[in-house]
DNA sequence: AGCTACTCCTGGTAGC
DNA sequence: TGCTACCAGGAGTAGC
């Protein structure tokens, strides 16, 4: 599933395919794609306009939009599950599930193509809006152990479901938030609020650290569904240290690791790394 | 405030 | 072989 890392990974390569583009077209096959938007209404917004800029906030691409030198708006591109942006030539099994696709002045297009229709394709007059609710970047400045240590105190919470809170956190999911919690050695049930300020200094030391390393491998591709733009797989999956790893041994200690359900999310642990919480008798 | 359940979607797969 | 039932999963929303 795409998540900061591999939301960054196609940040950074469609950005030189798209600056200083201009949008000529667009073409709407699925319209819930477009997040509320009618599709005369969205080929409106975008028509005419040009790419300044690509950037992500959390797990959201956003696509910096002027007219003749003023700002209009942005595109906001959410991958949820099976998204993926693509700059010309979709893999051809692939087309029939492109949802939108813009024709560039180029004389290329950029699709947006998502299996489960659960992505998003928006414009965003004032994209800060959306982006107000999302809470602090996990590689950017404010990000740190104290920060970290205090917001784990606030919040009485569950870490695993905190973790995923991107009100919290913006752009953690499900694998790196289990990649984390197994690095730091904390269990994903313990609650937010007993973690003194040790164990918080070591679990945003695994945070930044996975993620870091997972952008460095283009993310984590395990089953059909993320690619780079160019269509490449990424590698990080190969370091996975519990995610999808249930049944078989922990490669720090042996013991057979586990797959609980917390949150309606499939959770991955070595319960001897990773001990349980006091009255927590057993939820594996 | 925080938790659970439900919804959106489809391809893949387990089970028969 | 072919069928059905069920599952995974971000995030928004509703209800407790």
């Amino acid at each position: 599933m795409p998540e900061l890392p591999e939301v960054e990974t196609v940040a950074r390569l469609i950005r030189p395919q798209l600056v200083g583009r201009t949008i000529v077209g667009s073409e709407v096959r699925w319209t819930r794609t477009l997040g509320g938007l009618s599709r005369p209404r969205f080929a409106r917004a975008v028509a005419g306009a040009t790419a300044t800029r690509v950037w992500r906030r959390g797990k959201f691409i956003a696509i910096d939009l002027e007219r003749e030198g003023t700002p209009c708006g942005a595109l906001v591109v959410h991958l949820r599950m099976t998204g993926r942006l693509h700059v010309e030539l979709p893999e051809a099994g692939l087309a029939r599930y492109v949802r939108v696709a813009l024709d560039l002045d180029d004389g290329r297009r950029l699709f947006f193509v998502d299996v489960r229709k659960f992505g998003r394709f928006r414009y965003a007059a004032e994209p800060e809006v959306l982006f107000r609710k999302l809470g602090v970047e996990p590689l950017g400045d404010e990000f740190t152990p104290r920060w970290l240590a205090a917001g784990l105190r606030r919040r009485r919470r569950m870490l695993k479901p905190l973790l995923l809170d991107q009100g919290f956190i913006a752009g953690l999911g499900n694998i790196y938030a289990d990649e984390a919690l197994h690095a730091a050695r904390l269990h994903p049930l313990r609650p937010s609020d007993s973690v003194g300020g040790t164990k918080a200094r070591e679990l945003h030391a695994a945070i930044v650290g996975t993620l870091a390393a997972a952008i460095e491998r283009e993310g984590s591709s395990f089953d059909a569904f993320y690619r780079t733009p160019e269509g490449r797989p990424g590698s990080y999956q190969h370091q996975f240290q519990v995610y999808g790893r249930d049944g078989k041994p922990c490669r720090r200690c042996g013991r057979t690791l586990a797959k609980i359900v917390v949150g309606q999310r499939g959770t991955h642990l070595c319960t001897r790394c990773q001990r349980a919480p006091r009255g927590i008798l057993s939820r594996l």
